[in-house]
DNA sequence: GTGGCATGGACAT
DNA sequence: TGTCCCTGCCACA
């Protein structure tokens, strides 16, 4: 569920409900230690990849990332008790309770700082630039659908949106990074983060503005452009779909 | 009801 | 490569 484009979607919803708030700080499963955070006041909520960075006043940031079970649970006031197994609540104007996260820890600024080091550009971020990401992704030795998942070469794109990406921009998953043009990867850039932000927009993966609900090649049989039978692989670790007529 | 898979990633091995 | 993270969803009994 979490790719970069909700992530982005949850920090500015608990931004608008937690910002500006002394916030009640709480881990009612016991795991993270709240002490040096409850009653202090959050300062911003931001996303980087799909990682979620709470900042406070005083200097401390939650970092969050979800993994692929890890949820945020949303309550208005006044919020029932937490479930059981609840990682970390945020009480602010709503109240927020975390589950099953794979990181849930609290950074000083230095932590931050070594976090987006290890992060590339992600293109739903402002301050991403678009040479930079051209020339991160070319200097990968994999093919392009691994590169594409590598955190460190473009943050925040996971495998629904590897698959529908590749598929807008007609490449072959399997090319290796480094043969791409520098049109074709800037291409590609520009449309992760024209659709990426129509992603966070409507709340899920994009890849047609004119039917939200539909992909073109991501878990289908055939594609839905040419009706051809997708490829089905392993590539980077993960289930890569491809139009074998129209990305070559 | 149950079991397998998955829109992650870190770590052990 | 396997395994964990107090998961959700789907297919199938």
């Amino acid at each position: 569920m979490p790719e970069g484009h909700l992530v982005h979607r949850t920090a500015r919803e608990q931004a608008a409900d937690l910002a500006g708030c002394r916030v009640h700080v709480s881990s009612p499963q016991g795991r993270l230690d709240t002490e040096a955070l409850d009653g202090r006041v959050l300062s911003e909520v931001s996303a980087h990849g799909k990682h979620l960075l709470h900042r406070f006043e005083h200097g401390r940031t939650v970092h969050v990332h979800l993994g692929m079970r890890g949820l945020w649970l949303r309550y208005p006031d006044p919020a029932p008790p937490p479930r059981k197994g609840v990682r970390l609540r945020l009480a602010g104007r709503a109240t927020y309770d975390l589950i099953a996260p794979t990181t849930c820890e609290v950074l000083t600024d230095r932590g931050v700082r070594e976090l987006s080091g290890r992060l590339g550009p992600d293109p739903l971020r402002a301050d991403s630039s678009a040479g930079e990401a051209v020339a991160r992704l070319r200097a990968s030795a994999a093919p392009v659908g691994a590169a594409l998942l590598d955190q460190s070469v473009w943050s925040g794109v996971g495998n629904a949106w590897r698959a529908e990406l590749l598929w807008l921009a007609r490449l072959d998953p399997r090319t290796p990074a480094a043969e791409l043009s520098e049109a074709d990867v800037h291409r590609l850039w520009e449309l992760a983060r024209d659709f990426m932000t129509m992603g966070r927009d409507a709340g899920q993966v994009v890849s047609d503005a004119a039917a939200g609900d539909e992909r073109w090649v991501y878990k289908r049989e055939r594609c839905r452009s040419c009706g051809a039978p997708i490829r089905v692989e392993q590539l980077g670790g993960r289930t890569s779909y491809a139009c074998p007529v129209e990305q070559r």
